[in-house]
DNA sequence: CCAGCATTTTGACAGTGTCAAGATTGGTTG
DNA sequence: CAACCAATCTTGACACTGTCAAAATGCTGG
């Protein structure tokens, strides 16, 4: 686990140290910059001055990879909207920021969201335990809190499963429709997600 | 363009005849069965007992033939809407039956939707003119038909481009939730397609 | 000091898309 | 009928990919 514990000196030669996370970085810069189909191991390998196969030690397969990145996403993504619970707002506007967020974070980390959720990981190949788990988790925390409003009479319906299935579908065909380049304009998709708030909650009188 | 004329026989030697559609045909099917990412050119070829690299005669580019298929899946989706608004119900039934018919296409044929609708086409390659003059009028119909919808009091809010974006985003968001296989009962998409109508709906009275 | 272990590398293989150059064919024209 | 030509298809080659097996290297405890 620990690196360069004695010598104090990283010792860049052989080996590297923290290999895990620097590939995962890298990984994460490279996808950022060019996109998860331009990601080549070898590639990654090149950056992080590795020989190719060297992942292979941390990392079962390329999608065992690119299942940590997106593990990492959902990380990220859950901290954001602990990070946003806390603040001092209304329920009406909690649940505004909820969906203006989901939107932002999806649209200014694209293909980490692709990761999260696309095909590339949970139909085409099979996903990690821990990505399987923590995204799960992620949806139920969105369950309950779609149960809340609907019991404090903000959110329309009854039904908290049906309900976040589909406004959970709404916010993530938007940002598709948006990160995979049918819709072009980002900056419009907050706008778009705000004029769909209406249509959730419960009518005023 | 045509083949085997006078001879009757379609002399299966060199010359295949018609090998754009067949070629087609035959990927049709390897991604209905294997998904996109397992089509490979050169199995491909193989299918059709043609060499590597035959195909390259009638289309630029892998990616030029896929914009081929997605088309189709337009023209296929074109027909389908036809073919439904020309039955006898109310308006009301008819936006049910468009809702509907969205999610049974996508969810019966995924493949064909996710060319037609995904990043593989038109994020990371560029897509054909053909394929982007198709889809574009295929959208702009949406909107025509929301903004009469909106016209005669069906459909709540007054902006026709905007409420085709997001309920568009709804069918598209739900779809490829499934066909990407994060939920998994596909039989559940017209179920919740329909629990999600009556959010577009002008309330009653 | 050295044996064993974790870590990294090298070599190799099958597969991929794609380009350039050659082979084959059928139809058209003299 | 023969000879050419353009359309069509094939062969050869290249760079790139993921991945496995076996070897090499460095670190650490006895």
């Amino acid at each position: 686990m620990k690196a360069s514990t004695s010598t104090s000196k990283p010792s860049a030669k052989y080996h590297h140290g923290n290999l895990r996370q620097t590939l995962l970085a890298a990984a994460n810069q490279m996808i950022a910059a060019d996109g998860i189909e331009s990601l080549s191991l070898r590639k990654l390998a090149d950056k992080v001055s590795v020989s190719r196969t060297a992942a292979y030690h941390y990392f079962d397969d390329k999608n065992d990879l690119l299942c940590a990145i997106a593990s990492d996403g959902f990380r990220q993504w859950q901290q954001l909207l602990k990070q946003s619970e806390q603040q001092n707002q209304t329920e009406r506007q909690k649940f505004e920021q909820y969906l203006v967020n989901y939107m932002v974070f999806a649209t200014h980390h694209p293909e980490e969201y692709e990761l999260m959720f696309g095909r590339c990981i949970w139909k085409q190949a099979q996903c990690t335990e821990e990505l399987q788990t923590i995204a799960h988790g992620t949806f139920q925390h969105q369950v309950d809190m779609m149960a809340y409003w609907q019991s404090i009479g903000l959110v329309a319906g009854d039904n908290p499963l049906r309900t976040a299935q589909i406004i959970w579908g709404t916010l993530h065909g938007i940002a598709k429709l948006f990160i995979d380049g049918v819709y072009v304009d980002d900056t419009r998709a907050e706008e778009i997600v705000k004029s769909a708030l209406p249509m959730f909650l419960v009518p005023k009188d």
